[in-house]
DNA sequence: CTAGCCTTGAAC
DNA sequence: GTTCAAGGCTAG
């Protein structure tokens, strides 16, 4: 059998679309451009850009522009401390598990696309090759989005690289425990273990297929969050740490960008010509936030923020987080309940229904979408029915979570509205203009 | 300078 | 002993 419609597409190098040779400083890359990356940090190199800082990085012109080479590389997540300094060569470093773990993850995605294998073959994919539309995406938004920078220009040219240390991993990783104690190792890291846990015989709907092969790259948006991360919390010199609010927006406008990155590639999308993001935005926000709350360690390891976990007074947050959390315990009691093995990758599972459920809450209250909506939620009973046959009112469940985290939302969003009128939103926040501008729509 | 191949060595 | 992501080497 021929999987090659999703192996494929895993195996482009995100910095130029090359065949990626292996995990590089941070995620999958091709030969090439490791070495690049690698000669650019060793070697403190500092390029120039002869056009507008925005060139055009493929397999066939990667080579004119080292400077926007570069950019592509910070931009999808390269890690500069995954650079020595020592230039100590062989041996591991501390990205291990999290290459582990996205591993895990990719293999998961890959025997679901596996289960209905010969249903992808028979039926011709639900979307032509998903070429990205830039300007689409823009005119979706009320916002201005840069059409060719995906993500903030939060890496200020070449300071950055000259002006910061070329932290060697080294030193942290035999004498320090602090960012990298049990807390962040295998056996706490949920689906570490994970291999391939897909029931046999398992019918996943095409719908629920395209979804779950238009999300993001999840390695790609942590490294890409904990890099600006890292970039913030050295720029606020003062301040060693940030708060924990701090974090969720950045993390939250981080999953904007996600969302933009998304959205490009809808099946829906292609369809609609309206703006409807702004509407779905708070719980977009909120699913994203939650997903990363399954691995605040991972994250806060490499970042040195406070973890996300780290008690706060936040009373939202709490409810955000209790709400997910019962979910999770939920599930987990459902399992020992039936006297089934229970696994983190089991709840990891539940990443399939988020993503259909973000489909579902983006699609709602508009016209076209009638039709569409129907067709998610039969993706959606269909995909639960066969995956969890023994729990036949899942489906149900999880239209009843529906008004529970309508209801968060709209509390998430006077909660950002209240911090920003008391001035403690970062500046230059995404999320927080994106509400404006819904905002006035209305 | 590039990029393919080689060597190294801690984690497993 | 095996893995595989680091650094190293070197034609082109």
């Amino acid at each position: 059998m021929d999987y090659s419609y999703d192996t494929d597409l895993e195996e482009l190098c995100p910095v130029c679309g090359d065949k990626v040779s292996g995990y590089h400083y941070g995620l999958l890359t091709c030969e090439s451009c490791k070495g690049f990356f690698k000669r650019t940090v060793q070697n403190n190199k500092r390029y120039t850009c002869a056009e507008s800082q925005d060139c055009n990085i493929d397999k066939t012109q990667r080579k004119r522009c080292p400077f926007c080479r570069f950019q592509k590389c910070l931009n999808v997540g390269m890690r500069l401390e995954a650079v020595r300094a020592d230039r100590m060569r062989g041996g591991r470093n501390k990205f291990g598990p999290m290459y582990k773990r996205d591993r895990a993850l990719k293999q998961q995605k890959k025997a679901l696309i596996r289960a209905s294998g010969l249903k992808m073959e028979a039926t011709p994919p639900l979307m032509s090759s998903p070429q990205p539309d830039y300007s689409f995406s823009t005119a979706l938004l009320s916002i201005p989005i840069p059409a060719h920078t995906p993500l903030p220009a939060q890496y200020p040219a070449y300071p950055t690289l000259a002006s910061h240390a070329i932290k060697s991993e080294y030193p942290d990783h035999y004498t320090s425990s602090e960012h990298y104690t049990c807390a962040s190792s295998p056996e706490s890291v949920p689906g570490y273990t994970y291999v391939d846990q897909t029931p046999p015989g398992l019918t996943v709907p095409p719908l629920v297929l395209e979804f779950v092969r238009c999300e993001q790259d999840e390695l790609q948006v942590q490294s890409k969050i904990s890099a600006h991360l890292e970039q913030d919390t050295r720029l606020a010199a003062k301040q060693e740490r940030l708060s924990t609010f701090g974090l969720m927006c950045h993390i939250a406008d981080q999953t904007l960008f996600s969302i933009v990155e998304w959205a490009r590639s809808c099946i829906f999308f292609k369809e609609l010509k309206v703006i409807l993001i702004p509407s779905s935005l708070p719980l977009s926000v909120l699913m994203d936030c939650f997903h990363f709350t399954l691995l605040p360690e991972q994250v806060c390891s490499h970042t040195h923020v406070t973890p996300i976990h780290t008690p706060d007074v936040n009373p939202l947050k709490t409810n955000i987080y209790s709400v997910c959390l019962d979910s999770l315990k939920d599930e987990v009691h459902s399992q020992k309940k039936i006297n089934k093995s229970c696994h983190w990758a089991d709840i990891l599972s539940k990443r399939y229904y988020y993503v259909t459920l973000r489909y579902v809450k983006l699609l709602e209250n508009q016209p076209y979408v009638e039709s569409m909506y129907e067709q998610v939620n039969a993706a959606l009973l269909e995909y639960t029915l066969c995956a969890y046959p023994q729990f036949p009112d899942r489906f149900s469940q999880i239209l009843l979570r529906f008004p529970e985290l309508r209801a968060l939302s709209t509390q998430a969003e006077d909660y950002l509205c209240y911090k920003h009128l008391s001035g403690e939103v970062p500046c230059n926040n995404l999320l927080i203009e994106m509400l404006h501008a819904k905002r006035t729509c209305i």
